[in-house]
DNA sequence: AGAATACTTCGATAAATTTAGAAATAATGG
DNA sequence: CCATTATTTCTAAATTTATCGAAGTATTCT
């Protein structure tokens, strides 16, 4: 469970247009995954960073910055990061996003009193 | 419906410690509602500013800093905030929480294929 | 081994943000 | 109408953030 730490560097990494518009991004790349030998989930290929460069339109950003918001994105742990050869592969970490969304749907364990 | 510039403002407003600890103070405060002459929910009594200051504890900070995280807060569409005499009562926006929540729920409508 | 590719880290800078305190505004009470 | 109370706006300072380009690190290719 994400305390109130985490879930404000979440909230704050995805606060940004830049970053934001990575995530929404990633999101929408679907991805081959494997499961490796402890049954984690793995992704094997997706967009890289060069990819994230090239293909997120709207933003227009040398690679260095992209680079630095995806380790903003990556820190907050609202996506992975993986090695593989000279690249590195970027996929969102849905865990992350439905613990957030919760977090924002607990609105309604409060509820309002309603008086005519 | 939110656009992205909208979403931003709204991740960027809670992306702050100070006013994600004043936003989980408000959803907590159960206050009174009415429904105006348009059929409008309006709150009628619940947190003031002064009382934002008082009860949000762990949080060190003086009133014009609250007001400014309030307004914060109600120009990202989260809080509302209305005149009731020499005070300004305080609640939390639940339809923007909600549509904050379901876009970070749309995580998983973009499935990641599973290969064994 | 050396060159090329992919990405990250570092350094510098400009812009934005948070903050406190002082001054301003608005509403109520005597 | 003046004093008090509640809140906001303004000002200035300190801190953080986003950005680029250069230099650095790894990995692959020849």
């Amino acid at each position: 469970m994400m305390d109130s730490v985490q879930v404000t560097a979440a909230f704050k990494a995805l606060g940004d247009p830049t970053r934001l518009r990575i995530y929404e991004f990633l999101r929408t790349c679907e991805g081959d995954v494997v499961l490796d030998e402890n049954g984690e989930v793995r992704r094997v290929c997706g967009p890289t960073v060069g990819e994230v460069c090239c293909s997120v339109t709207g933003i227009d950003r040398v690679t260095s910055t992209i680079s630095f918001h995806l380790k903003e994105l990556r820190s907050a742990g609202l996506i992975r990061m993986e090695k593989r050869g000279k690249n590195m592969i970027c996929s969102v970490n849905r865990d992350a996003a439905l613990e957030l969304a919760s977090f924002l749907n607990a609105c309604q364990d409060y509820p309002a009193k309603l008086i005519q």
